[in-house]
DNA sequence: TATTTTCCGTTGCAAAAGCAACACATTATG
DNA sequence: CATAATGTGTTGCTTTTGCAACGGAAAATA
């Protein structure tokens, strides 16, 4: 299956588009963009870091997605089923485009290239995300803090095609991310660390085993 | 968004297809399909109940999705990533139809009424994925039992527009789902229904809050 | 219908995870 | 550069969860 996409294409197309859109700049921390039922947008991450960030009832932060140079967001790829907030927050100073649509899969009369460029790669943009859930999936499914670690350190090293790797998160927002306790997380990863299986040097995990 | 597909329509059409096909039938418990790297099976559950599960190295048993009548299911829709083995079971008698895909995304030479058909809704199939998907991250993101089966009532209560509704698993797969342990699920279904929050009579939920 | 298999419901005990608090390091910011 | 804010690392204690085991109910099967 082709995967590929030309972003840099995409975006440059995007300055011919027919329709409304913005580029606004953030500061670190700002809030990028909240999620609204039945509305459809489309952001795009210029540059900068981003988190998809949920606020349970509790009190709890729940970093859903993370978001580097290029990612596409909004509620395009995240159909919004219950109440809770949604909020896609800075993490480094960003720039991103803004791009409200009517009906995501229509194309608009004006055949602009970046309709045509969209329409042709949205099925894959999206089957890209779908990827990515599952693999949050798989991660979430693991039963203890030990193997949610183990996990998505071995999936930044395939994916880095190394065993050794930097963190795109703090390690307060892993926590978030793999749905743990702060210190609970610290504590496991001090045992790795014990058990001779990872090591940690600043922001560098090295794997140790296999 | 439009987000209708006519699944019975789809069926029809598949009759003329130009592609290779398949119809089987499977009784319960029997393996429907495995999940293959870069093949793109695409299935349609026309009968019957079935689960996608995962088997990790730990010997857990997950259910990654829990599919009824007129359900897709395949590759198409799970780019897989790891080594795990994922399963589809049938829970009950189930027919199934299965096809295979070069490029899902390319429409055939020869223009068949079931490609045309597909092509134009498999974004939307796709998305609609994206949406269970995202549901279910919210649900493991959950920190306790009890937050999690509260919220997987409260969704099937959303879908049944009632406060009453049907388990569609049993209890041990339900923990399976949810990934918990079963014996501390029921431990927590009983102070729900201590707590007064919850009823549970045979196989139907009754939630007794707000 | 008798018998086997699966599922439900429960419990004691052990292990894991969460909570709260704190000191210290590092990083932003006026 | 001083100070504030945020992140790291740790620990004692409590609560939650997992594990293992068992008896009985319900469902499937011979």
């Amino acid at each position: 299956m082709n995967t590929n996409f030309d972003i840099e294409k995409f975006i440059s197309d995007f300055s011919n588009s027919c329709q409304k859109k913005q580029k606004k700049v953030f500061n670190k921390n700002e809030v990028i963009t909240t999620y609204i039922k039945n509305r459809n947008q489309l952001c795009i991450l210029l540059d900068g870091h981003a988190d998809l960030v949920r606020y349970d009832l509790n009190g709890n932060r729940t970093i859903v997605e993370h978001f580097s140079k290029n990612a596409l967001f909004g509620e395009v790829f995240y159909t919004i089923t219950t109440n809770n907030e949604l909020l896609v927050e800075a993490k480094s100073n960003c720039t991103v485009l803004f791009y409200i649509y009517d009906d995501i899969f229509h194309k608009c009369k004006k055949n602009c290239k970046f309709h045509q460029n969209l329409s042709e790669n949205l099925p894959q943009l999206i089957l890209h995300k779908v990827t990515d859930l599952n693999m949050r999936i798989e991660l979430l499914t693991k039963r203890s803090t030990r193997d949610k670690l183990l996990g998505y350190f071995s999936l930044l090293s395939t994916r880095n095609l190394s065993k050794t790797f930097e963190l795109p998160f703090s390690l307060t927002d892993l926590a978030d991310y793999l749905s743990v306790d702060r210190s609970a997380m610290m504590r496991e990863l001090k045992l790795l660390k014990e058990d001779g299986l990872v090591e940690k040097v600043g922001n560098r995990i090295i794997l140790l085993y296999k």
